[in-house]
DNA sequence: ATCTTTGCAAAACCTTTGCACTGCG
DNA sequence: CGCAGTGCAAAGGTTTTGCAAAGAT
């Protein structure tokens, strides 16, 4: 049912390419290399349809507009520079290399409340910005 | 240089009522109770110098809009409900709880990177979606 | 030929800003 | 009275949508 269009492989091969979460705008910006008279509806309607097929994953960070990354089906999460405000990938998660539980962070939850996933980024300075 | 007037009056007044953070629609219908003809703008510049004087705190959560609550000293994170959207103050810090020390997040962090803050966010179900 | 996808422009949200008026100090 | 604060409406930034034209199968 998805029909292979040169702007969709554009936006794709955009993902297959970096390595860091991209904002629509970058990712026109990019597949433009490819594509010069991409619109930015269709970065969009291709972003919610590649993430609809799991292709790509949505990367949310507080106060953020939302970003885009290629599916990664490890459990990780983000760093954010505070300088440049680009946001990259971290290989696990601190809860687990502190060997957190599940209960410490149930522990936390008021009574009655259940306790369902959780979410940490992790801020400060890239490499080039140090 | 703050003038007391009935608007910035009625917009504390909200949150001192209210323990749960409130994004700007909220507090302009609380805060209509006791000034009608509020208008939105008023509410942003208020929210904006009310943060400005430390009187209270913005709360951003991954995908959302920004929400305001009463400063509070404490260190803490937040919960939101998967059903009502509704976003609670927790307690404590699931770090400390589980004894996470700097250098656990630290460890995580690319080489060449600094490591200066981190947040962490809860994600389930509220007492009355429970 | 059919039916999805695209590009453009308009619309929908959320937030900020310009400006004349209100009202605090 | 002098100026900060207010309300409205317009403007900005981001994301979504309507629609006619282009293009994939």
């Amino acid at each position: 049912m998805e029909r292979q269009t040169r702007q969709r492989a554009a936006i794709q091969r955009v993902f297959d390419e970096t390595s860091r979460p991209l904002d629509p705008h970058e990712v026109l910006l990019h597949a433009q290399r490819f594509v010069p008279q991409l619109g930015i509806a269709t970065v969009y309607r291709a972003l919610k349809s590649l993430g609809d097929e799991g292709l790509i994953a949505t990367v949310n960070l507080p106060g953020e507009n939302p970003r885009y990354e290629r599916a990664n089906l490890h459990h990780h999460h983000h760093f954010q520079c505070r300088s440049c405000q680009r946001v990259f990938d971290l290989d696990g998660c601190p809860g687990d290399v502190a060997k957190l539980s599940p209960r410490d962070f149930q522990s936390l939850t008021p009574p009655g409340f259940t306790l369902e996933d959780h979410e940490i980024i992790l801020y400060g300075r890239c490499e080039q910005c140090a």
